[in-house]
DNA sequence: TATGAATGAGTTTTCATTCAT
DNA sequence: AATGAATGAAAACTCATTCAT
């Protein structure tokens, strides 16, 4: 095929364009996971990424949208590997797939560490519907469930398990972010002591 | 002694200017609840208190003192309630304790709906030298110490035991506030799997 | 009474802000009557009344709110004049009325010149539900029905009349604006061919 | 002569040109009409259009071109159409040339309402160098200055008569096109009363 | 000390124009 | 010639801070 051909033209010319997009949110990150939302002025957007202000106004309508944008984007990108995490060994009992979950979603953190910052600097906008925090209540309602099926868990407690290894899970996020540790470390521990509890048994 | 005194009125001055700093701050704290930080404008604030915007620099050197101050007061008021609910039973037993500590804190922050919303909103902001979630590991600590002495808590799971508890709390106090349910309700029921564990035993 | 009462310092206050914002209203004004609508750039009004841009936003919303003040405050004060020479002779026979009307209407038009450029450039922006040119029709209203009922005219022109008067001043008001001539010189001659007819009568 | 030969080609392309020009033209026209001028973009026009921004250039230096050339090619089409209705009846009596003038003129501008609308809206531009208002009282003074041969007029209301014509006519398009009304329905009657007066003879 | 108008730096937003492909 | 993304100057708007009264 010609490789001036028309549509070849389009294709480049909006992988260009998706290039531009990205470059553009890498750098409103950068900037937020440093110095915070408010530091985030598209004056300093624009130069970090290389390009004209009124450029930023033809990818995104307004900073608002722009925000959004990057949050979106990264959310995308974090969703899926959530929800895979929850179907980690789907065959296996439910103790197994609860540690795989607590361990992989950490790890999928882990690997976003950037986002995390700003997903903490923009929380209160709710940007979105659901939260992470939901998605990982919602990732963990099947392998609850299953628990209660294998008779592993009283229902009574299953009903607060979720909450519980959520925000355990986003209390070592926290402390992590702050402190520049890992995330995976405790992840056993605090699985073992929210199913058999801290109590030392003689 | 006479009423018209040179004491007599500085203390009714300063408790004059006592009462205004208090008006200007909860008229930020309503502000910033309802609509977030950046929504409290100092004109806003000074309207609602019902003074003038230079009045405000009569009070506050500047805005971020200002809302700094707002931090500290409502810190100042949590605090040494927090710190009380430390050493309910101080000398009962460890697990009694920790019941009734996780319990006041919910209490103590149920009492204070309005601030914990805040609080928690702009918790990244580092607003204050410490935060509330700081001030529960820190009041945790010794009753935990007190478990591992009582050799109720293994030492390795005692360690995470305050985060835990923490991040617990937490995530009841959210749900609370997004829902505007009571705080208090699943205290014992989280200190019961915090100790004990989710799994069921037959 | 004291000169410095608070009753007198709020009385001065907003003496003084009726003088700063009729300074600003007459800033736009003269660039809007000299360079166009267009011209009247927020920091060019602002340089002209000798005030900061954000002063501006002290006494109107927007700049849109500031053009339509402008706009209000001219109107208000020319209306009732048009209306008061709606009123002139109104027990005199209907023909001394029309002219008196044409004349006096005119005369307005003519003390407020830099008004009528500051309309034109306005026109389409619709500020206001009525037109000055709607105001001189309800103005001619009463006047053409006391023609009718002096029997001076015939019901079926009497429809047309108040749209030709009205259409009539305005051209004159549009040419004596483009050409710097009075507005009143031809309002007799003009009266006379709406009554009586161009034809000439031999 | 060959389909193909150089000419014939020249000619396929500047037609072509002349085609893309008038939807560029109509275009603006239309956004003009719905929205006033400042709504009119090069975006909202390249768009409406059908042709990217960078081709308005290739055929207006810029936008101030585009806009003149707007209203040159309609004063173009409306120009030649007041003339041919200025000579309508050139040997019959001024009257009937005068009543057919006023006619024509308005069934002209019936059939470019669109226009006239956006023609009316700028008028204060000047955007071309004669308004339609120039062209009507251009093509009234021959017809009155025939009036004023046959004696029909009096010399001294002739000189206001184009200027009365005009106006009155102008008053029509501007409340048919507000009130989405014919045009000529009052032309008889306008002249009517600017002949014969709108006085009663008893 | 209280007041609230004035300030202007900083930010967002618009859009005609340019230009590489 | 056609395309549409990039540009940046110009405009509007916000708001913490200052200051005369």
């Amino acid at each position: 095929m010609n490789l001036h051909s028309p549509r070849r033209r389009l294709a480049l010319r909006s992988q260009l364009r998706e290039t531009v997009r990205a470059t553009i949110l890498d750098a409103a990150e950068e900037l937020i996971a440093a110095r915070g939302l408010h530091a985030a002025a598209l004056a300093q957007i624009a130069r970090k990424a290389g390009v004209a202000v009124g450029t930023l106004y033809n990818y995104f309508t307004d900073r608002d949208a722009l925000i959004r944008a990057l949050f979106e984007s990264r959310r995308a990108a974090l969703r899926p590997q959530l929800l895979a995490a929850a179907s980690i060994g789907l065959d296996l009992p439910f103790e197994h797939r609860l540690r795989g979950f607590v361990h992989e979603a950490l790890a999928v953190f882990e690997r976003h560490r950037r986002f995390i910052k700003v997903a903490i600097e923009t929380e209160h906008l709710k940007l979105t519907p659901s939260t992470a925090a939901q998605d990982l209540e919602r990732g963990l309602a099947p392998i609850v469930a299953s628990g209660v099926a294998e008779r592993a868990l009283s229902p009574a407690t299953a009903a607060l398990l979720p909450m519980l290894v959520t925000s355990a899970i986003r209390a070592v996020v926290m402390r992590g972010t702050a402190e520049g540790t890992a995330f995976v470390t405790d992840a056993d521990a605090i699985v073992s002591i929210l199913l058999d509890g801290a109590r030392s048994r003689r």
